[in-house]
RNA sequence: GGUUCCGUAGCUCAGUUGGAUAGAGCAACAGCCUUCUAAGCUGUGGGUCUUGGGUUCGAAUCCCAACGGAAUCACCA
């Protein structure tokens, strides 16, 4: 049993002992006593007074005695106003870590018995990723592997948006301009030429705006006369037709990007179980809207269009198909949302996408609700906010885009930096040297991103270049590499000791402590959707290692036996280190 | 205007079922490397938790209002 739960069954028990009545399960609060006081648990004794009929203190205190009395995991206890703090015995404790270090799959919940699709990245085929896609990406792939810790067999998807206007605005400025260039003539990434295609049309479709504009248009008029759109849309049309031509362009066009996101989700280390693409399930969804006719919750306007009015629950009409029989973007989501549960036999399904889509979602559930589909309320969004910049939104026409391979290499170069300067890997092989900065890079990346709550609007100034000492990824990475040299040093089997109870320092009954919270940390992470929480966990277990290593010898402690629990207890610690950054998607070196 | 989200130290962020004197990191300042990796450790300064009410033994946390910010409300995706 968990400590925290041991503490409150015992209290259950003592409050029962003493006053009769059980006391019901809410009324029992029990937390981490606060770092300044003595103790490991703290009941909050408040609630139970109108139980006891007493002072605060006397509630307490007599709680504090029955425990001790009767509980051989209660060491001591003590009272501050109405708080009752515990603390469990070193002979507990070491008996707990124990345990830990004899389960190799500490910090992995029972299985669940539930299957959860996780829809992540869904990029545009226009244009290369930028920061935001790797605050998803880190999202999804994060929140994908707490689910599986929690016990749950977790699909990862993403759905390609590999059709559509924006694509043939590439084609067609690619045509125009680009005509004959392609990844490998020019050197460019893939997806960074398409991008650049993208952008030349923009260029493009706005002179030709403004000089319709010039030439007495409204800005209306003009926006939908330019040529540059027109060839676009008229792209489209034959795209839709499946003109050969087109078809091919589009084809080649799109594995170019493919190309480069495949390098991009290479070096951030993420992948997916199923790659879904929007040309193909575009169409999806239509035979729901005829159900939904049927139903009779949706209405079909005379011109043809159908709608879903949803004003009764606070929102607006929301138009599914148009007057032309086409179907629109969430049309399409419907369709693909009933044949993933049904195909896959979902329990669940979670959306990694931005909060500008949070209507679409809100949407999304209420319609398939009303289709009478019971999973609805199964879907969950993972609703993340925005990464700005300090001058505000990033905006791909300004140039302020921070693009995601250019920020990989400056973190890379960052890491080599940081390493030559300290030289600590001199005598390592250039290869391996390689390897690490890469790492080390990618953890300074991914902690920066995943630490912060995904629900809040997070900051990154492109000036400062992503720190490495404090509340970092590399933190966490260098104090692994600190306990993998003592353990080298100490020399093979040198681990794998129990702990001596006499001899536990209350530093050591602190790391133990911390090490048993893992697996309820886990739990909280993924009940919540939140990375972040493992990253607060990793640190405070980092922090907590370091201070410990400071104050204490290892390796030159005299007595075998303390050296050796010393040594098993830091190999336990490194464990769960790498555990709980593996949750988070990056790796702990041995060295840096 | 409707809906949703957010407002905590100079800056970036923790603080999730209401609990003790609101915490970290960065930045600033002062210390600690002949001793297991100084990407570390120790200390100092820094706060009307946007504001005003309410709920109660107790509120950064829950409720109401105001102020400030963001997103969204297309026959776009």
């Amino acid at each position: 049993m968990a400590p925290d739960k041991l503490i409150s069954a015992r209290a259950a028990e003592a409050v029962r002992a003493l006053y009769g009545e059980g006391a019901d399960a809410a009324a029992l609060q029990v937390q981490d006593t606060r770092k300044e006081f003595e103790g490991d648990y703290t009941l909050v004794v408040f609630p139970l007074l109108r139980l006891s009929h007493a002072a605060p203190e006397a509630t307490a205190t007599a709680l504090g005695e029955w425990m001790v009395a009767n509980c051989p995991e209660i060491g001591s206890y003590n009272v501050v106003k109405g708080f009752l703090n515990l603390s469990l015995s070193a002979s507990y404790w070491a008996g707990v870590f124990d345990e830990i270090a004899a389960d190799p799959h500490f910090g992995r919940l029972p299985s669940t018995g539930r299957t959860v699709m996780v829809e992540f990245s869904s990029p545009n085929t226009n244009k290369p990723l930028h920061l935001g896609h790797i605050r998803n990406n880190l999202l999804g792939d994060s929140v994908s592997r707490l689910l599986e810790a929690a016990g749950n067999r977790v699909i990862k998807v993403t759905l390609v948006n590999d059709r559509g206007v924006h694509i043939c605005k590439s084609m067609y400025a690619w045509e125009q301009e680009f005509e004959g260039r392609t990844p490998e003539s020019t050197g460019i990434k893939g997806d960074h030429l398409v991008g650049d295609c993208y952008v030349a049309f923009d260029k493009r479709y706005k002179a030709e705006i403004k000089e319709l504009v010039a030439g007495g248009m409204s800005e209306e008029e003009a926006a939908k006369a330019a040529p540059s759109i027109r060839a676009a849309h008229e792209m489209l049309v034959r795209w839709e037709e499946g003109d050969p031509q087109v078809r091919a362009l589009w084809k080649q066009m799109n594995g170019w990007v493919f190309d480069g996101f495949e390098q991009t989700y290479k070096a951030l280390g993420i992948s997916f179980d199923k790659v879904y693409y929007e040309s193909q399930t575009y169409l999806l969804g239509k035979e729901l809207v005829q159900k939904g006719l049927d139903m009779g919750v949706f209405v079909r306007d005379p011109d043809g269009s159908v709608w879903c009015d949803l004003t009764a629950d606070g929102l607006d009409r929301k138009i599914l198909l148009r007057s032309d029989g086409t179907s629109v973007y969430i049309t399409q989501d419907l369709g693909t949302a009933e044949r993933r549960f049904s195909e896959f036999k979902l329990d669940s399904h979670v959306y990694v996408v931005g909060n500008e889509q949070n209507y679409h979602f809100q949407v999304l559930k209420l319609i398939l609700g009303k289709l009478g589909f019971a999973w609805a309320d199964q879907i969950y969004h993972l609703s993340y906010g925005m990464v700005e910049l300090p001058e505000g939104k990033m905006k791909s026409r300004e140039g302020t885009v921070v693009d995601a391979d250019d920020l990989l290499e400056k973190m890379y170069q960052e890491a080599r930096a940081m390493s030559e300067e300290s030289g600590k890997l001199a005598d390592v092989p250039a290869e391996e040297r390689e390897r690490l900065y890469r790492l080390i890079g990618l953890g300074a990346l991914k902690y920066f991103i995943i630490k912060v709550d995904p629900r809040k609007t997070m900051l990154f100034d492109p000036r400062e270049s992503i720190d490495v000492n404090g509340n970092t990824g590399p933190f966490i990475q260098y104090t692994h590499a600190r306990i993998c040299s003592i353990l080298r040093k100490a020399g093979a089997g040198a681990e794998g000791a129990a702990l001596k109870a006499d001899a536990l320092s209350a530093k050591e009954l602190r790391l133990v402590k911390l090490l048993s919270a893992f697996p309820q940390k886990v739990g909280e992470a993924a009940d919540a959707f939140s990375p972040s929480i493992v990253a607060g966990y990793a640190y405070d277990l980092a922090k907590e290692f370091n201070q410990y290593y400071h104050e204490t010898q290892i390796l030159r402690e005299a007595d075998a036996s303390v050296r050796a629990a010393r040594l098993s207890l830091i190999a336990v610690l490194a464990s769960v280190l790498r555990k709980a950054a593996g949750l988070l998607g990056f790796e702990l070196p041995e060295r840096m």
